[in-house]
DNA sequence: TGTAATCGATAAATCGATTTTTCGTTCTTG
DNA sequence: CAAGAACGAAAAATCGATTTATCGATTACA
């Protein structure tokens, strides 16, 4: 059977051209709609095509374009909710325009992110969005800028003077947070935080900072942040705890951090909110399910996607005006895990709160 | 300037050759390490390439070849931590190996997974690394194995009579919470899940199910799935308990009953391990900072994630032995939210238990 | 009826590499 | 010293498509 060799190698655009006795070139122009065809021609192009089960190869199409039909998508780790969300959302809507998107993660290394960049550079991806390790002033932006590619910039960045650039508002979530704290009667707040991030987690600092101290100048914020991993300031948080410092509440300016937080109050025995208050940025769903409810900073995930990718095909479609800076607002989930600094601090067993039943 | 060129168009392999002074063909042959190429020569093309800035286009230098140096990677989502993980790992294996891990998310769609799997067989990669949104059988694995493509197939599957395969053994894994369960003197469990990811979480089941009859013959297992969605599963759940049912104890096949579970529990003013006991299958990092840490299954990322790499690229080399089907070992943690029956349940509001300071 | 315009399709060039073939030189060796 | 082996490099074929140039056969028009 004529299937049966198909089986052994592709069947390639010159097979169906001489399975439907016409040339290459009119196989080509026939699979692209042009109308210059013979219909009778046409026809048995069609009826080759799906006898060999041919596909037009993506390398031999590509090679004479100058760039293809893909988007890269570089984010710092794929083990987060919100990366991973972020991801999904990002495929979802490539696929939507008729692009395929390609995902790695450069685990929080910016060698590895610049090294992932030149590859999609070699692929001729259409365009790039990039969740950069640090900042916008990172070496893979300035590989973007210097090899003129199209790409958009999301999350830990602010604004930058080449690309667009999408974020969460970080600085009016903490500062909403500091409200909310303040509100509460919180007059010694602890901020924890991984530095690194540079961009986003100054913004999440000196939005809680600005606010929480506008509303109370006699407020204290304590802050630790580690430059580099969670071990660091794991121990650092220990050690201030173990040292007799009792902040009332603890803001996390990210994910590990309310982790961490949790973890060492667990080691003490402190409850939430009796004991200590928290609030972490970045919400995830195990949050509204344990006792407490964690109150958390929620990222409008679904909001970045979607306006990263406006911005990204405006450009590939050849817009080239300045690039947009565009900050999204969060939402602030303030659940139980936050409550009066006068309830039972440190008391370490106050009772329970029972929901509504049903 | 030269380079001021070269910002414009990407020099090519003819462009490094004039530069040097010979031909296209010697170039590639110095790039390619042949030794048959005078060193004067050699070092003039390299210093071309360095001055040119030139790399190898993939698309014109793989056109040639019947496969890239890529692996392909095909998750059903990139939400949770364990998908996430696995990317992580499976794209940390590649790059040690020289290779490049392309990775898509199937959205829980059979169909997509197969569209995404004849993509990649269109890209050449060298290899696949699936794990299958339904198990074994589905469109994708015929896909695969009628394009003679090579590949491994993890996670949701068995075994399978053309790829090799890799997944924890749930089977044992649940026999051990049986175990321990009913050694903790329960008597009444209810097993939840989502069945349409047939080939683990039937295994999970009846491992379950099985040792738990062997260890008690009069234990009652009652059994509540959903086939598509998680929030049939919720009120399926709601309204077992709203007709009176009272199991010890819970065990959730998967992430996401382990968070409905959860959240009814919670809506019920029920506390583990008070009220009741909980298992799930599937471990996060925020399960050991909760109060109750919830006991759970942790899947061997790690191990599978190597184990899939070291057959999959067995098979790249040429490998045509019968496939393998292996089975990872979990780890059972068994944490606070699994107590015995007699402690108290449904009283809703035992006291808390204090884990030791320091 | 002879030439021009039109139509449909094919041949050939192109994309950017790799690999095989060919072709001068130089070096052996009888 | 001439024939053959060895060497190094260039020319050409190849991968599989797309696109431009070309060409023959009709059809239109003067």
């Amino acid at each position: 059977m004529a299937q049966h060799q198909t089986r052994q190698r592709r069947p390639s655009i010159h097979d169906v051209a001489s399975h439907a006795g016409v040339s290459a070139a009119t196989v080509s122009k026939v699979l692209a709609g042009v109308t210059t065809v013979k219909p009778e021609n046409a026809q048995r192009v069609f009826d080759a095509v799906e006898h060999l089960g041919y596909r037009v190869d993506p390398l031999a199409s590509d090679m004479r374009r100058a760039k293809r039909r893909i988007i890269g998508a570089i984010m710092p780790e794929f083990e987060s909710e919100f990366f991973g969300s972020m991801v999904t959302e990002l495929e979802g809507l490539a696929e939507q325009r008729g692009y395929t998107l390609v995902a790695a993660s450069s685990r929080e290394s910016e060698a590895r992110e610049k090294e992932i960049l030149a590859r999609m550079h070699d692929w001729r991806v259409a365009g790039v969005v990039l969740a950069p390790v640090r900042n916008e002033h990172g070496p893979a932006a300035a590989f973007m800028k210097a090899h003129g590619m199209t790409g958009v910039l999301i999350d830990r960045v602010l604004s930058d003077d080449a690309f667009d650039t999408v974020s969460a508002d970080s600085f009016a979530a903490s500062a909403e947070v500091a409200r909310m704290l303040i509100g509460n009667g919180h007059s010694h707040i602890l901020v924890i935080g991984l530095a690194e991030q540079a961009a986003t987690v100054r913004a999440r600092l000196e939005g809680f900072r600005s606010q929480a101290l506008a509303l109370n100048p006699s407020v204290r914020i304590d802050v630790i942040t580690s430059e580099v991993s969670v071990e660091p300031l794991r121990s650092s948080l220990r050690e201030y705890f173990a040292r007799g410092e009792r902040p009332t509440a603890v803001y996390s300016l990210l994910l590990k951090g309310t982790l961490v937080a949790l973890s060492e109050f667990r080691r003490r025995g402190w409850h939430c909110p009796n004991d200590i208050s928290l609030v972490g940025f970045d919400d995830a769903e195990w949050m509204q399910v344990t006792w407490p409810a964690i109150a958390a900073v929620v990222q409008p995930v679904h909001r970045i996607a979607s306006e990263a990718m406006n911005l990204l095909f405006r450009r590939v479609e050849g817009d080239v005006g300045p690039p947009t800076a565009r900050l999204e607002p969060c939402q602030v989930l303030m659940r139980e895990s936050v409550g009066s600094p006068g309830d039972g601090p440190h008391s370490g067993g106050g009772d329970r709160q029972q929901p509504p039943l049903s």
